[in-house]
Parts: C-alpha cells; structure tokens; sequence
DNA sequence: TCCATGTATTTTGTATACAATTTAGATTTT
DNA sequence: AAAATCTAAATTGTATACAAAATACATGGA
C-alpha cells in the first residue's frame, strides 16, 4: 500500500459504503496488492475514521471475493490464481451468453443506438492508445447489453465476476494487436442484436469472451514467469 | 419474528459468523419473514451478543442478497416478487447447465457412485412423504453435481441461487405429483453423466430446472392471490 | 546454533457510549 | 376534522474502551 488512500467524502452516504468503494477501487487499481493484509487500524488512520466502519466495510469486500479473512488472523486482499481466473471466465462465459440472449429480445432502438455511438466510441479510442479510455468503452459496451437484460441479479453477477477479471483485463487492452478482433467482434454482437437473432448474437458473445479468455490466460501464464 | 432465535455457540467462531448463520437460517426457514426489519438492538438482545456483531452480520447478508438495508433507516428481510424469482431461475437455468457439463467431465466413479446412491434416497423418501428429508435428499443430489464441478466460484454462486429460491422450493417439494417427474429426471441425469454425454446432460438438467421454475413461479401466482 | 519459553506488542473481537437522524405521537393551528 | 409543527423516543452511525488472541522478539537452555 505505498499509495495515499482518501476519501471522497462529496456524497452523503454512512463510511461503511465509502470506505468499501475507496477500499475496492484500490484493489481493483491494484494499489492494494493481493495477499496485502488489510489492518483495521492501519486503515482507519490512513482514512481519517474509526475502525467500525472499516470493519463493515471488510466484511462487504468478503462477500464480494475481494478480501478474504481469517478469524483472529485478520482480512487480506484475495489471491488470484490462474485456476480461479479459469473458474470466473467459464462463469462469465455462460452468463454473458444468457445477457447476449436475453438483451437480443429486450433492447429497444434507443438502446442499440447508444451500443452503435458506444462502439464507435471505443474504435476511435484504440486509434489514439489511451488504454483507460478504451476500456471504459469497453465496459460502457458491455453494460449496455446487460442493463438491456433487465435483470438486476444477472448485472450484479456479471459486475462481480467482471470485478474478479479487471485487473488482468486492462493488460488485455494495452496489446494493440487485439484491437481488430475485438472491434469485429462488438460488431457482430451488434449486428446479430439488431437483427434479433439469438443464436448468432449468443455464438458471437461466446467468441469475444472466449478470445479475451485466452489472451487473460496467457497474460497469467507470462506473469507468473 | 414470533419464534425463539437462539444462537449455536458450539463452535469457536467470532460472534459475526454464528450470528449470520443464525440469521441466514432463520430467514430462509421463513421464522423471519420478507419485509420484516432487522433492528440491531432488538437482535443483538435477543441473541444476548452487542450490536456490533449483529451489524457485521447484517452486512454479509445484505450482500447475500438476503436483506436490504436503507441508510439511516436500517435493513429488512428482502423481498421477492415473481420478477425477481424469475431472474434468479433464469440464471440459475444457464449456471446449472454449466455444471452439468463441466459435472460430466470431471465427475470421478466413486462420485457417480454417491449420486446413483442419493437418487435411490431420494426415491426412498418421496414415498414416505416426509418433505424435510427430500427436501435434503435433492440438495445433496445437486450438490455432488456441483462439486464435482471443481469450480469454488460457481458452486458459491449456485448456492446463493438456491438459498433464493429455499422458501418457494420447499413447497414444490410437498406436492406429490411432481415426485414421479424428479425422479425421472434425475435418472436421466445420471445416465447421461455415466455415459459421458455433454449435452444430453445438459439438456436434462435443462428440462429439470425448467420444470421446477414452472412449478415455482406457479406456487408464487397462487400464493399473490 | 537451534529450539523452547516467556513477555511485550500488535491486532482482532466485542461491548458500550455518544451523536445524528428518523419516527411516532402529541399539540397546536387552520 | 385535517394539516402542520413541535417534542420525545427509538434507531442507526460512529468512535472508543476493554478483552482476548496472535505475533514478534528477546532470553535462556540444550
């Protein structure tokens, strides 16, 4: 944790939700590394504020899979290994299947316009090579077809599993040698939504999630040398 | 909350995890029922522990998903509606097929082995009636399905779906005429594991849990009326 | 040197105190 | 009687105090 840990304190909203935002944000940045151990009064200090609501706020990254605790030993941010990110991905990979599905029969117009701007968008970006703009692109692309699910607890799901993979996926989209594939690729699940044919949209998702799959795995396998 | 809550202390675990489990329990028996509050004094007097350990408790069940908490006014046993119940079959239908497959992969002889075993309880039970028992009898089935997955994150996943759909599953389970159909299908599972057969396994698994999402969402009708 | 033991320190677990906010009820006003 | 306002009680939010356990480190012995 050599990076400064403050709170955005603007919205009115009790510690426990703040000091879990901060604290995962820093995790998911990778300013909290895995295996850290997160110390209650340690961070409590750095954050100007008690350790209730840092413990509350433990207890809520635990049961997101960011931290994990010992009792009487104390929370450490989790581990990955490359057995879990395979174990997340065949999740994401079915589910993303069923959002592709489910938002191929749900999306209006409206929506498909804002997926097309959203992936124009996300091209324009790869030319200039500003990863964090492309993956919030990305992730825009990607939220618009699960908010066209309408279903709340498969977007909670998809969030949390997309959550586990951030930190390797932005290594993902610094290889500009992905940038065709993956923008073919939008394309086609763009198409096959506008056309509203399910099993082409559902092979199309299942194809980008596979690739990125692939390229996470590979990212893994080089760190880890 | 018009039952007696009472904590298991056998085990030497912080205050937080009994708590939780204690409540947890009590939520999906249905003692505490959807929309009542969780007011921490109340529960921690009950239960004889300070609030704190109820309040860390009542953070991992709201990201159980079990309760909802408003700031400043407190949390509540969440509430379901058949939208919510038909996005948690919905999931649970493309995640248990996953688990099939991957089951089918994976699954060694001594494990097909317990399965055929717990299928033959599970016969044994339906005809005695006792709901309780096959109620039990059919978790263990699909949890040795889901172990043999070797994948953690699903298995807590699938679990989290399950415990949504507790309270309403227990009915279904009471109506004799759908034994004859479980059993059925439970067979065929069985076989299509033995015989290796990816997707003759998955779409029995498919039929199986789109049979009892039929049977639930038409318990919840019955019920709202 | 290595291991065992004991002690001080750190850290987590739990209870409690106090502050801020919300809620419910009474009182007043229209 | 209905609506608005005020007050008291209940409830959550946060900080802190104290207890219990784990850890680190020093000391002593084999």
């Amino acid at each position: 944790m050599t990076n400064e840990l403050t709170l955005n304190m603007n919205a009115y909203l009790p510690l426990r939700d703040v000091v879990f935002h901060t604290l995962r944000e820093a995790i998911l940045k990778g300013e909290l590394k895995p295996g850290e151990r997160l110390m209650e009064l340690q961070l409590a200090s750095k954050l100007g504020v008690s350790r209730t609501p840092i413990r509350e706020a433990i207890r809520m990254l635990e049961q997101e899979g960011l931290a994990v605790t010992v009792p009487r030993k104390g929370a450490e941010v989790a581990r990955m290994t490359e057995k879990d990110m395979e174990d997340v991905l065949l999740i994401r990979e079915a589910l993303d299947e069923l959002a592709a599905t489910l938002a191929c029969e749900e999306m209006t117009k409206e929506e498909l316009e804002e997926l097309k701007n959203t992936s124009v968008e996300f091209e324009e970006y790869t030319k200039t090579g500003e990863v964090r703009c492309i993956a919030e692109a990305d992730v825009r692309f990607h939220d618009i077809i699960y908010r066209a699910t309408r279903n709340p607890k498969l977007i909670s799901i998809l969030n949390n599993l997309r959550e586990q993979l951030y930190r390797y996926r932005v290594e993902y989209l610094k290889d500009e040698k992905n940038y065709p594939t993956l923008i073919r690729e939008h394309n086609e699940i763009i198409m096959g939504i506008a056309a509203k044919e399910k099993e082409k949209v559902k092979s199309a998702m299942h194809n980008h999630v596979n690739n990125q799959a692939a390229a996470v795995k590979e990212m893994i396998r080089e760190q880890s040398v």
